[in-house]
DNA sequence: TATGAATGAGCGTTCATTCAT
DNA sequence: AATGAATGAACGCTCATTCAT
C-alpha cells in the first residue's frame, strides 16, 4: 500500500507525540481510494433494476440514478456494461455456491446431505430473492454464453456435484449422468422458490419436506 | 369504395396500352391483405435475434433487418415493440401448450399419460429450439408480469394440470399443491432439454427412459 | 424509379381529366426520397463549423444544430462522422479540381496554361473561402492518411500534372520531378490566398501577376 | 517552512529506526521541484499522439496514458488543455524558428544566406518529423486564432523577414510584399518536405539544390 | 508533487416510433 | 400494405476537469 518515496521534511502527529524530521526519506500513500460501499451500491442497483424491468430496459444511467452515483463513476469501478454484468455474476455466482454448499460435511449420511442441501437452496434463495431473480435470468439469456461464462455457470453446482459423485460410490444415487439428478435436485428447488414468491405454495416446513422427499424418490438407487 | 388520396408516380396498364405518370393525385382503394408470411417472418426473426443477442441487444430495426422488412412495416403488423413481445410469447405459448398436450387422453392410465406428456415435452423442445430458449428467457424475465402474461403463463401448463388433477382423482398422484408436482415433471424437462442443447447428455431414449422414471417416481402416491 | 406493383382499383387525376380504373394493374412509387437540399445543409454547415471551431471541437450534434436537422437525420445520409467527413471531401476535391482545370485546352502554350491556372486557383480560392480553410485543415491531419484518401488527394491536381508533363515533354519547364514544380506552382498560391484572407496583401491583380511571373520563373527551363 | 497538512499512511526512515503510521496527520514541507522530464514527456506524448490521431480524437487522457503520467498530473504542469496546446505550439515554433536562423550572419552574402536558410529549414523539418506535422496541423487550424497566436505565427518567420529586408535593401531581391516572398521560400520547402515524408521524391542532395535555385529564381530581383 | 476517484457535460450513435407518400 | 425519411430521446461511454489525499 506505501508505495511513494519522497525526500521531504515532515512534522508527524503519533498520538500526543510530534515528531520532526529533516530532509528524511518519507514513503506514504495518500491516494484516494476505491470505495467499497459504492461498488456494492452499483451491484445492488443493479440486481434491483434488473429484477423491476429486465435486461431489455436497463442502462447504465438508471443504474448510476438508482445507485446514487454519476454515470461515469461506474467506469472507475468497471471497464464496461458487459465487464459489470460478468462481475456482478461472479459475485452473486458465488454467493450462492457458498449458500448451497454450507453445513455440508462428507461424513454425513448422503441422504442427509442431500437433504441439508435443499434446506440451503431454499433458505439462500427465500433470503435473497434478488439473487435468485437474476440467476434465473441471467441464466437463460444468451448473454451468459457470450461472456464466456458457461464454464463458471457450471462452477456453480460445485457442491451439488461432489455431493452426487459421493452418492454414486456409495451406491446410494441412481448410476446415472451427473446432469440428470441435477434435473431432479436443483431445478425443482428453483421451481418451488417461483411458486414461492410468485403463487400460493410457501416455502413452509409441510412443502419443503416433501420437496425434499420428492427429490430424493427421484435420485435414490 | 375508392377511399385513399396520395400523390404518387404511377404506370396503369389500361388493357394494352400504358399511362405514365409524374405525381399525379391518385384516389384508390387497395384491396391487398396484410401479408400472413410477413408476420410469421417478423416472428421468426425475432426469435432468432433473442437467442442470439438476447433482450439487452434487440431493436425494431435489427429485427426488421433480419426479416427484411422495412421497420416501419412492423408496425403495420403490430402497435409497438411490447405489443409484439407479447404476440410473440402468445403464439408460442400456444405451440408448446399443444405440443405437450398432444396424443393425450382422459382413458389413458395416469403413468401412460405421464410418460407421453413427458415424451411430448421432449420432443417439443428438441425440435424447436428457438421456441424453448427463447420461453425460457422471457419466462424469466420481469417482461412477463409487465404485459399482464402472469396468468396465460400458467395457462401454458393447462394439460399438465388435467392430468395431475387426475391423477390425484384417481390416487395415483401425491396428494399435495400442483406446483410442487409441476416442480418434478416440466422443470426437471426442461434442465434435461438444457443438458440435451449445451452439455453432453443428449436427449436419447435411455436418458429419456430415466427422466420418465425418476419424474414418476418423484409424484407417483 | 416506379417500383411497386399492385392490382387496385383507382382514380387518376391527370390534369382535368378523370380516368377510373377496376382491378388493373398499378405500378408506383410513392416513398418519400431522401432531400438533396439537406444533404447539402450537412455539407455546409459542417464546412463552416470546421472553419470556425476546428476539428477538435467540431461533433455531430454541432453541426446537426447549424444545419438544422436532428443530429440523427445526418446518419440517414451519412454512414457515420468519417464517412460525412469522406464524401465531404470528395466533394470539394473535386470542385477544387474542376475549378482549377477550368478554360484549359491543350493547344494554349505552356506559359499561358500555366498563368490560367494560377488564376483559376486564386479565383476558385477566394471566392469560395470555405472550402479552402477546409482543404488547409483537412489536407493537414492525420485523417486523410486514416480515410484512405491520400491517393484521392494527389488525384486532385490531375489538372497540375497534366500541364507539367506537357511542359517537361515541350522542354518548357525543367525536367525534374513534378512534385518538385508542384511545390513552386501550388503551394504558393495557397500561401498567397492566406496571405490574402489574414494579412494585408491582397489578391489584386498587381500581386497575382507578380506570384504568376514568380511562380514561372521557378519552374522554367 | 513546513506548510502543507495531510491525513496520510507514512513510513520513515529516521536513521536506522521504521516508523510505520496508519491514517496519521502529517504536516510537511516538500522540496520536490517540478520535472521538467514530466513536461517533456507530456509534450512529446501530445505531439506524437497528434500527428497519429489528429486534434479530432486526441484528449487528456490518451496524453496522460501516452506519456506514462496521470491525467491530473499534466494540469499540475498546464492549466488546461488550450493552454498545454499553447505552451506546446510556442515551444515547437521557437525550435523552429531557430533552426531556421542557424548559422546566418549578416555578413554573408544574400543569396548564400538564402541556400544556407532552406537548408536549415530542411535539415530542421527532416529530423524532427513530428514538429513539422504538428506545425502543418496546427498553422491550419482556426485554434492557431482562437488561442490569440496569430501574432506569434507570424514571429516565427523573423529570420526569413530579417533576410528578406535585407534582401530588398541590397536590391538582390523583388521589391515586394514580404508575404509574396515568403510564398516562394517557406511553403515550397514544406511542401518539398511532405514530398519526401509521403511521396518518392527524397530531400536530397540533387532535389534540395533544385529547391534552392527554384527558389532563388523566382524571388531574386 | 502527484495521482486515483469522481463527475456533469458531452460525445457518436442507435432507439422506437411517426410521417408522408 | 409498405416503406424510406425523419426525429427527440436515450444509449454506452469518454471528456476535461476538480477533489482529496
Amino acid at each position: 500500500m506505501i508505495t511513494r518515496r519522497w525526500g521531504c521534511s515532515v512534522r508527524i502527529a503519533l498520538g500526543n507525540t510530534l515528531i520532526d524530521t529533516e530532509r528524511t526519506i518519507v514513503y506514504f500513500n495518500c491516494m484516494r481510494q476505491k470505495d467499497e460501499n459504492k461498488r456494492e451500491a452499483i451491484f445492488t442497483a443493479t440486481l434491483q433494476l434488473l429484477n423491476e424491468i429486465g435486461f431489455a430496459d436497463i442502462s447504465m444511467s438508471k443504474i448510476a440514478r438508482h445507485a446514487n452515483v454519476s454515470s461515469s463513476t461506474i467506469y472507475v469501478y468497471f471497464e464496461n456494461k458487459e465487464d459489470m454484468f460478468r462481475k456482478l455474476y461472479l459475485n452473486v455466482k458465488e454467493k450462492m455456491s457458498r449458500g448451497m454448499g454450507a453445513n455440508l460435511t462428507l461424513s454425513m449420511p448422503v441422504v442427509d446431505a442431500h437433504e441439508q442441501m435443499i434446506r440451503n437452496l431454499v433458505d439462500f434463495v427465500v433470503s435473497n430473492k434478488d439473487y435468485f431473480l437474476f440467476l434465473e435470468q441471467f441464466s437463460s439469456s444468451p448473454m451468459i454464453v457470450r461472456l464466456g461464462l458457461g464454464e463458471e455457470a457450471k462452477q456453480m453446482f460445485h457442491p451439488i456435484y461432489e455431493l452426487i459423485e459421493r452418492g454414486k460410490r456409495e451406491k446410494q444415487l441412481k448410476p446415472i449422468d451427473n446432469s440428470l439428478l441435477l434435473s431432479f435436485i436443483y431445478y425443482p428447488v428453483m421451481s418451488f422458490a417461483r411458486s414461492h414468491f410468485y403463487d400460493g405454495t410457501k416455502a413452509n416446513d409441510e412443502n419443503l419436506n416433501m420437496v425434499i422427499r420428492m427429490s430424493w424418490d427421484a435420485i435414490k438407487a
